[in-house]
DNA sequence: CTGAAAGCGCTTACAG
DNA sequence: CTGAAAGCGCTTACAG
């Protein structure tokens, strides 16, 4: 035992402050409610005794818990860093009480994530996978809202708010056409978003040019350690590619020190794009050219999907297209 | 109104087995306490129900939380990220719910989340930041305990499981020395931690070499970003220094990489090196010399502090020094 | 603007 | 191994 004294209550300010507990209780949800002088001296009161509520209790009576998970797969190396940093702090601001999660790339981890989140009924779980069946119908039995983000599934468990993969794909390979490169090496990692990128690209490509690229597979996330063994590959190819398109571009920043370190020069001999238009994109020598995703827009999107969530209001939209922008830069 | 029906309870479970609400809260949390039969019965109810026990209300009667919060900065770019995520799969797998926050580098956002955390009555807090008097105070008062890591301050709020930024200052000046380098370029952050790497650093050097080291200044958390300006600063020097002391890999990375794009060989015109370790640091070309600090030792300790402190055991230890290493790479 | 009291959904000592 | 019942610390409709 720590010895400590047991944390003071509401009860133990109500009698500080000759009040009722009830009074109280008003006082700290919303102090406007309360006459001046009994605000004073609760105020004192809860100075005097060190209150700290206990939101265990009050999210049971209230039957609320203005809490919001966010699950993420990595802190480093993520494609998401930058929208959920905004997002959390949106959230933060606002009165939610966010509760971030590692899920790893561990669908059990996820899983338990979940459940822990149900348990503890939050208002809503944004989530930048989707869930699998079992937890989908556990999910769409609670009251707690599935954002899913960065994606556009077909058929959204709660909402979706993103944007079309393949299109991206195909966005690609139509830049890349219409810049000159013909042999392009596609390095896919093995996610379904991933996947769905390089049907895109394939699909245009092919189309556009009748030739099939070269391909390299790459572990999730995506990240600058797999550069090496990518580029350390391109001698088994017949001819080497004129351009890399890589996951990220964490990886595709990997790519360009190993062509430095080889000798090669980018965009001269070989170009690169990446994804995600994570900050280092821009500050890379050479900058990468990378397609970028209004992670600002994301989130404005997530917090009014949960305010009108809260306020009890229903949606008339299941899914929210932001769309993505390809940015040229150097690397290309 | 979302339509959908009241979560099933305790109580729905318990008529659907003919059972009393005691035993299905016993088998929920021990399920090896009911005889196998009620077992058989209750895990049908449960299933059939689709019940998901409410955390909020177990907490508030079992008057436990098993709720750990952890604390941090950032996502992307962190010192940490290596050992947190080490640190939230090891809490996550024995039977912790983990509570990331995002702090960001304002003391108004981190109040409020150790505000938060406290009043969910969390088990610890694991912060890499320390916390101001105030606040100590708060938490002092509480059954929470502190945990704040990568640092040894002189007197902790509750256990702080580092290591001494001054000795690793010292460290790198008689390193830097016995590499024979002679203009050390001191990059530092304003951050604690950063300023006394600095002192230790200088006092060494001073006394090593009777020679004062140059010096540049980056925002938190220094960044891959951050390269670009202060490689361009240092044309502002009279003499060009021969090495670059960086306060994380990804500013140490930058470097490289600016000192590449104007035409300089590391190490041979210009030594890096960085801080943390992080896996980039042996990934980069070349690969870079940086402090190792053993992420997964102080996953394992705050673990057993968090582990005694459940069991009301009490710390004859307030402090745990895990030391650091240097480790030599190319780019040194 | 304030108070008395019921209720939120669990856990657990006690008794059997 | 199981049940009846008190209690965890709040919130809130109701009444004044």
């Amino acid at each position: 035992m720590t010895g400590k004294k047991q944390a003071p209550k509401l009860e133990d300010v109500a009698r500080e402050a000759d009040v009722s507990t009830a009074t109280v209780s008003r006082f700290v949800n919303n102090p406007a409610v309360v006459a001046k002088a009994t605000a004073d001296r609760i105020r004192a009161a809860i100075e005097k005794t060190g209150y700290i509520p206990n939101a265990l209790a009050g999210d049971l009576a209230s039957q609320r818990s203005r809490m919001v998970a966010v699950l993420i797969p990595h802190l480093e190396n993520s494609l998401f860093s930058d929208m959920i940093e905004r997002m959390v702090g949106e959230l933060t601001s606002s009165g939610n009480n966010v509760m971030l999660g590692l899920t790893g790339t561990s669908q059990k981890r996820t899983d338990a994530l979940v459940r822990v989140a149900l348990a503890r009924r939050v208002d809503a779980i944004v989530s930048t996978g989707p869930v699998d069946d079992d937890l989908a119908r556990l999910v769409g039995r609670t009251r707690s809202l599935w954002i899913e983000v960065w994606d556009l599934p077909d058929n959204p468990v709660g909402i979706a708010i993103g944007f079309s993969h393949q299109d991206a794909g195909r966005d690609i390979a139509r830049f890349l056409v219409s810049r000159g490169y013909r042999r392009p090496h596609l390095v896919t990692a093995d996610s379904p978003r991933s996947q769905r990128r390089k049907q895109g690209f394939l699909d245009e490509w092919m189309e556009l040019t009748s030739s099939v690229p070269t391909e390299a597979h790459v572990d999730v996330p995506t990240r600058f350690g797999h550069a090496r063994r990518v580029f350390a590959d391109l001698r088994h190819l017949e001819e080497r590619p004129d351009v890399i398109i890589c996951g990220s571009d964490h990886l595709a920043q990997g790519i360009i020190v190993e062509a430095q370190a080889a000798g090669l020069k980018v965009p001269d001999d070989l170009g690169v794009i990446g994804f995600g238009n994570n900050q280092i994109a821009g500050e890379m020598r050479p900058t990468i050219t990378s397609i970028d995703v209004d992670g600002e827009r994301i989130a404005r999107e997530v917090m009014a999907a949960i305010k009108r969530h809260q306020e009890g209001q229903d949606f008339p939209v299941r899914a929210i297209d932001v769309g993505f922008r390809l940015i040229a830069r150097e690397s290309i």
